[in-house]
RNA sequence: GGGCGCGUAGCUCAAUGGCAGAGCAGUGGCCUUUUAAGCCAUUGGUUGAGAGUUCGAAUCUCUCCGCGCUCACCA
């Protein structure tokens, strides 16, 4: 049992009063004719003529100004705030009483009256009838907006606690408007994607989430355990696995948006859940896939935003194709002044590093593949603000990519930086099953030197790729990534409806 | 996991070793066209939890819990 405050004990005596008069403080149905939004447009409509407009409404009371023998309320629904207007002159003095007395901000009611203009001109509702829907026994977070004279706004007790808003999403949601249209955004960035994707003739599918085997990205699993099959199961780290074995099938472009999960660490950019876009596109390489995400990425601004043209944090930027392409080698060379091609060998490289920019030293036991990563975010990524594809990967840090025919230790890898982070990570898929086989071999040896996790080989995939894998172009993309992106939100709990949060104790 | 910071009324925040406060909301009252209105009155606290130092702790110390920032990890 929950412990009351004293506010809610006050609400909780008005459900006991409103049921001891015979009265249901949640009725079963609603009885609505129009959304707040219907009503307006029908009244102003019909206001020309003088027809009288009869409605019920439902919504969550926002505000309650009892004035004496009046009383304004405004109650909120999906489509907005509309005002009630109710006088003893229509319903007389006891049920105005009624209504200002066991009625609390947060319910939810339902009124049924004929729409009016109040002498302030704002359209209303005269209500002649109401009743309550829903009683809230915890008063929202109490959010109200003052303006003064000079124009700026005092905002009053609005949920602003990151944790909290967090936590109780549902009332961040009820309380804050900017935060439901965030999320209206996000949900038509992913039906700009599919509508995209659809259009290019891809055919959506759906993977298993739980895995024998987990692959496709270097990243640590969740574990968890099937008791009839006797075995251990992961959740997925990447779809790509699971996707590249439908193009041995024949399927010639498949794609594949649902969750991935990393049980590595939380960031504002990292939750250990996210949803993930992948696509694969037989007989593609990485260039024509470079083409289709400027193409996809800029089509889903266009459609969420109406613009190609967006800001985030300080920084305007351009989404309109084509977007700048640059070798990653030639990237890091302008950046860092050091280019990675004279430097073959970790030892080497490193050595390249602490001599040109001494206080910035990475790992001494990192790998030549995690140095050049190094060399990548520390100096080139900051720099990547306007849409640009980094291409042409070293081999050893892509063991899924096919090299770049003629120089084996590069592959035909790009991903797409925005805004300075990482948004899309593509490749000219390898599909020769021998070469594959090698590379999962040498990963394997990789994590076994240092790191507390072996990748587990996928001899299954293997045997698909034997049959026959027809060349083709992969693409991955953070759905969170790209929709605090165009939504200009600056950490990924912003576009989590539920980001992860730790176990909350309950007395 | 490491470092730094935060946790006070329903919400947003003051009080830095000396009587725990304000605004909003809540409660009672007045008000027939308000714009989350105004006026009068008023309730509300185990200061995240526990221990310690002190005549005295929201304040200083320690442990724990939660969150934030940051680093590491994340091809």
């Amino acid at each position: 049992m929950p412990e009351y405050s004293s506010l809610e004990k006050i609400r909780l005596q008005k459900l006991d009063e409103l049921r001891a008069e015979g009265l249901e403080p949640y009725p079963t149905r609603a009885a609505r004719t129009h959304t707040s939004a219907q009503a307006i447009a029908e009244f102003e409509s019909a206001e020309v003529d003088g027809r009288e407009v009869r409605v019920t409404l439902a919504g969550r009371m926002r505000s309650s100004r009892p004035k004496g023998k009046l009383t304004f309320a405004h109650i909120e629904d999906g489509d907005g705030k509309i005002q009630l207007f109710l006088r003893v002159n229509e319903i007389g003095e006891a049920r105005l009483e009624f209504f200002n007395k066991m009625f609390d901000l947060g319910d939810f009611i339902e009124a049924t009256g004929v729409m009016m203009r109040t002498k302030a001109g704002e359209v209303s509702l005269q209500v002649l009838d109401f009743k309550l829907l829903a009683k809230s026994v915890t008063p929202l977070p109490a959010d109200k907006d003052v303006t003064q004279a000079d124009g700026s706004v005092i905002r009053y007790a609005s949920l602003d606690d990151p944790e909290l808003r967090a936590r109780q999403r549902y009332a961040d949601l009820a309380v804050n408007p900017e935060v439901r249209e965030t999320f209206y955004k996000r949900a038509a960035i992913i039906k700009a994607l599919r509508a995209f994707l659809d259009d290019k003739g891809f055919l959506e599918v759906e993977t298993p989430i739980l895995q024998p085997l987990y692959g496709g990205a270097a990243a640590r699993p969740f574990v968890t355990h099937h008791n009839e099959l006797e075995q251990d199961m992961y959740l997925r780290i990447s779809f790509e696995l699971y996707l590249k074995r439908l193009l041995v099938g024949n399927l010639e472009k498949v794609y594949e948006i649902g969750r991935d999960f990393r049980n590595e660490g939380v960031s504002f950019k990292h939750n250990p859940e996210f949803t993930q876009l992948e696509f694969y596109w037989a007989y593609a390489d990485y260039l024509q896939v470079m083409e289709l995400t400027e193409q996809m990425v800029s089509f889903t601004a266009q459609h969420v935003l109406g613009t190609m043209k967006i800001k985030y944090k300080e920084n305007e930027i351009d989404l309109t194709p084509p977007w700048k392409r640059l070798e990653m080698r030639e990237g890091i060379k302008q950046t860092s002044g050091i280019d990675i091609a004279e430097h073959k060998s970790a030892e080497e490289l490193f050595q390249a590093i602490k001599a040109r920019h001494p206080n910035k030293t990475p790992d001494p036991k990192a790998t030549r593949g995690k140095l050049i990563d190094f060399l990548l975010s520390e100096f080139l990524e900051p720099t990547l603000i306007q849409p640009t594809f980094l291409y042409n990967y070293p081999r050893d840090i892509s063991p899924l990519a096919k090299s770049i025919p003629g120089d084996a230790l590069t592959v035909e890898r790009f991903e797409g930086y925005v805004a300075g982070f990482e948004l899309c990570n593509a490749f000219t898929e390898l599909n020769d099953p021998l070469d594959q086989e090698q590379r999962f071999v040498e990963m394997g040896r990789d994590y076994a030197e240092g790191d507390d996790e072996k990748h587990p080989l996928d001899e299954d995939y293997l045997r698909a790729m034997r049959y026959g894998m027809p060349p083709n172009g992969g693409f991955g993309m953070g759905v969170d990534r790209l929709a605090m992106l165009l939504l200009d939100k600056h950490t990924i709990r912003e576009v989590l409806l539920f980001p992860a949060l730790r176990k909350e104790e309950f007395e």
